[in-house]
Parts: C-alpha cells; structure tokens; sequence
DNA sequence: CGCTCATTTGAGGGGGGTCAAGTAGAGTGG
DNA sequence: CCACTCTACTTGACCCCCCTCAAATGAGCG
C-alpha cells in the first residue's frame, strides 16, 4: 500500500494559502466569485491566517465570539458540551470549511473547537465583515452561501442520528468523508482519519466499541480496509448501499460465494 | 382545566401582524434593532404576509428558494426525504422563527415546508434582501444572529439525538416546546401541540409507539397530563430532572410513597 | 351514527450499550 | 535501537431498551 496517498492536506496548499487568490480553497471559500480588487480589500481588510496545534482550542464555551473562522489546512472539530458533562461531537471541519457559526444568536460561543491535527485557519474580524460586506457586492451572498454549506452538514449529520443502524451512520460518515476530502484535492479512496474512534462514537451518537466493531465488520465483508486511522475504501459501490439500505450485508462481495 | 389557555398564537397577534412596527414578534424577528425610518423602508421592500393553510406545503423539496420566510402565527414543520423515502422532521418553526433556510447553499430547497396547523409565515425576497442589507445598516448583523438562532436550534435538536434514552429526548422535547412558546407569550405549561406522535417520533428519532408510551409514562409519574395533543406541564423541575439526567424516574413525585 | 385516522396498549425479539479484558501503536527515555 | 508506558483500539459476554408487528380503543368529522 502506497504511504504517500495518506495526506493530511492536499500537496502544494502550504505554499498558496498565503493569499487568498491562489488559494486552492477559494471556491469553497468566502472569496469566491469576487473580482481581483474585492478580493484585494477583502485579503487586506479581514483575513488573518492563525496556526493552530494538534489539540489546541480554536475557542472555548463561553468565549465572546469575535471572528469565524475557515480551515484551511488539517481538520478541527467542534464540540458541545451536554449538562451532564457529556461531550457530543457537532461537526468535523475539512479544508474550506466555516468554523465559527455556533454563537452566532447571543456572541457567545456555545461550542468549543480543537484541532484534531495541525491545523492552519484563516480567522475573518466579525465585526469588519459587515463593514465589509457592504462595500464589496457578492460577499454578503457568498457569506450567506456558505453558511448555508454548513447548515446543510448540520441536516445531514442529524439525517446520520435519526433511526439509522450502526452500520448504516458509519457508512454515511464514511461516504460524506470520502466526499468532502475529495472536494479539497486529495483522495476519495484512501483517507487518514484525524479523528478517533471517540470522536467517531460521539458524532454518531453511538459507543466506541460499536464504531470499531463496525469498522471491522465492513472490512470483513471486503467494503474497507482498516488499519489503525487509516482507510481505503475498497468497494465505494458496496458502501453506497450500505448506506442507504443498511439490508445490503449479505452477498455483497462474495463473502460467502467465496 | 381551562381551554382559553390553549392557544394557537398569542392573543391579538392577529391584528398586530400586519406591520413589522406592530408586530409582536419584532425582538425575535428581522427588523429587531432597526430604527423606525429602516423599519418602514424594510416593510415597503421586503415583507410580503402570506398564509398556510394545515397541510399546505411553503415550498417543496428541489424548488428554486426565492426567499425566507418568518413565521409569524401558527407552526411548520420541515422535512426531509431520505434516499429511502423515509421522512425525517429536520425541525419544528413556531411564530419568529426562520423558516427556508435550507438550500441556502445551493440555491435549491432540500427539505419541504408544510403548515402543522393553518399558519400565517412573512415572505423576505431573497434577491432584495441582499440589497437592502447594504442600505440598512444592522440589517446584515440581525440576519446573522436569526439564521445563529436557527443553527442553535440544530445543534440542540442534535444533542437531542445522540446517546439518548427515549424518555430524554421526549422530556428535552416538550421543555424546548415549552420554553419557545413562553418566548412568543403563550402559555409554558399548557401546551397544545400543533403535531402528530409521529412527526414527534421522527423529529426525535424514536418509534411512534416509543413517544406514545413515553407520554404515558410521564403521565403516571404525575410530570405531565397528557389528553390527545393537550399536554400540560405540572412538574417542570421533574421534567428538567428527566431531560438531563434519565436516572430520576424514581421518587419524583411520590408515586412510591404517595 | 358510522366512518376514518390518530393514538394507545400488548407481546416478543434483536441491536447496541455496558462492563471487562486483551492487543497494538505511538511517543519517550535509557 | 530497544524497552517501557500510556493511550487508542479491538474483542468478548451479557442484558436492556426500543423497534416491530398486531390489535384495540378513542377522537374527530361528515
């Protein structure tokens, strides 16, 4: 198996995500659609790139919400934190991606986000953003577009939640995954998971040995190939029905024809 | 019992909803925050009132969103049609509430909108939204914190689905029910529920027979009175105490000892 | 009054949670 | 480079909650 597809971001990124106009994320991202001399006032205006470490907080429960933010490299994810003390895992964030939204009612962050691995961001100032907003056409709509990305994962992953078998989420996740990684260059077919599988577990609303025994299962069947955090999707056509018809388990790849 | 108390809308909201200055639900709603001149500017441009009647549908699933809508009497709710053409009831909208902001990203629906019970909603054209929002300055901002509201509402509905016993979720449910309603000025305890056990069950991700005995339930334990789609609240600290953390079902309210 | 649909109630089985133990990796220091 | 440790992950056994199927009861309405 070749080591060098597993990539954490996808290659050359580094080296452009220092201006948003060659930026790879751009079409993902707020600037998109913007003409040369908006995106210059936006670039001088807003954004700020911030690195942040595996494991490091982006921001707290609590915290005065003062920017959103954009991964642009690594993933991060967010997280609630339930009376009882109980983490749930909200979303897992990908190259491109709005970090930030919760705490967008009251300017109180009621989630908290870490960095799952290395990770870089572009921070935008909130309140220069509707400063800006006015000035430069289209951005308040592409703002808006974007938001509406990260409210469609929202929908899906409570879709993940609502009487789905255990099987059926972990196929999901992996598809939407596999989807998402694809979006930002790098493989559909062979991932590095920055998350565990706790961290799975919590965003599944499932245990975490529930995830592992269904992670081995599929690779049973010849869906996936597990080792540790690393998955290749081998039979994207048996994960699709998985998915969505979670009675797809037998005679899938021959397990037992073979 | 008294039936007056059971309301579909605040009282007198009826005649108020015809101006955004009038109207009730100002805090909630778009224009809060806006100055009187802004407010008749907005109300000229943007508003359009429109009524649904029980059962009709505000917009379907692939439609062209053309605008978002605010509920402002009655309730909606929006579902989503899964792949295996299960509904799954994204959320329930009372009066303030955002409603559309689905297909937000692309531009297309991906949920459908139906009227639980006859309903009036205020249309915003989406294409002149973004136009006046550079002319009224907190009108960006505003939006920004309407749409945050609806994403917190996610984010709980969410939590609400993750590692959850039945009895949770139904009495999370029925709080969050309680505490919007007391936000328009209808009643906290008393409640008439504008949906079915089974758009409860699929906004909870439960059995419809699980909602149904789960109410049962709580009836007994003395928390609720339960009649039909008449629930009235009699112990909300019990209710608290069921909704974040399972255990206490014994010893509530002296059924033991009573 | 009789229809239909919503809701309740019952019985039974399975999926997945919990508890518990074992294994493999990753990082660290000798 | 290897041993050690700690965490992450896997695997097993058992049991309970909730889903499913089925039937009865109740509510709303023409």
């Amino acid at each position: 198996m070749n080591e060098a597809v597993f990539l954490e971001a996808p290659a050359g990124l580094a080296r452009l995500r220092r201006s948003c106009s060659l930026c790879s994320l751009q079409q993902l991202c707020l600037p998109s659609g913007l003409d040369a001399e908006s995106l210059a006032h936006l670039e001088r205006t807003l954004r700020r790139p911030r690195r942040v470490r595996r494991g490091e907080h982006l921001y707290f429960v609590g915290t005065a919400q003062e920017a959103l933010f954009v991964a642009s490299s690594g993933a991060l994810k967010t997280v609630s934190i339930s009376e009882g003390g109980e983490a749930h895992v909200v979303g897992f964030h990908l190259p491109g991606e709005l970090v930030g939204l919760d705490g967008l009612a009251g300017g109180v962050h009621r989630c908290e986000a870490v960095a799952l691995v290395d990770s870089e961001v572009c921070e935008v100032q909130l309140d220069r953003l509707n400063a800006v907003a006015r000035e430069v056409p289209g951005l308040q709509a592409q703002l808006l577009r974007v938001i509406g990305r990260s409210l469609e994962r929202d929908h899906l992953h409570a879709g993940l939640l609502v009487r789905r078998q255990a099987h059926e989420r972990l196929a999901l996740f992996l598809q939407g995954l596999s989807e998402r990684y694809a979006l930002v260059g790098a493989s559909a077919s062979e991932l590095r998971l920055p998350m565990s599988r706790d961290d799975i577990a919590r965003y599944l609303g499932l245990a975490l040995e529930t995830v592992s025994r269904g992670l081995t299962r599929m690779q049973e069947d010849g869906v996936i190939d597990v080792r540790g955090r690393r998955v290749c999707i081998r039979d994207p056509a048996a994960l699709a029905l998985l998915a969505h018809d979670g009675e797809a388990c037998e005679g899938l790849s021959g397990r037992q024809s073979a």
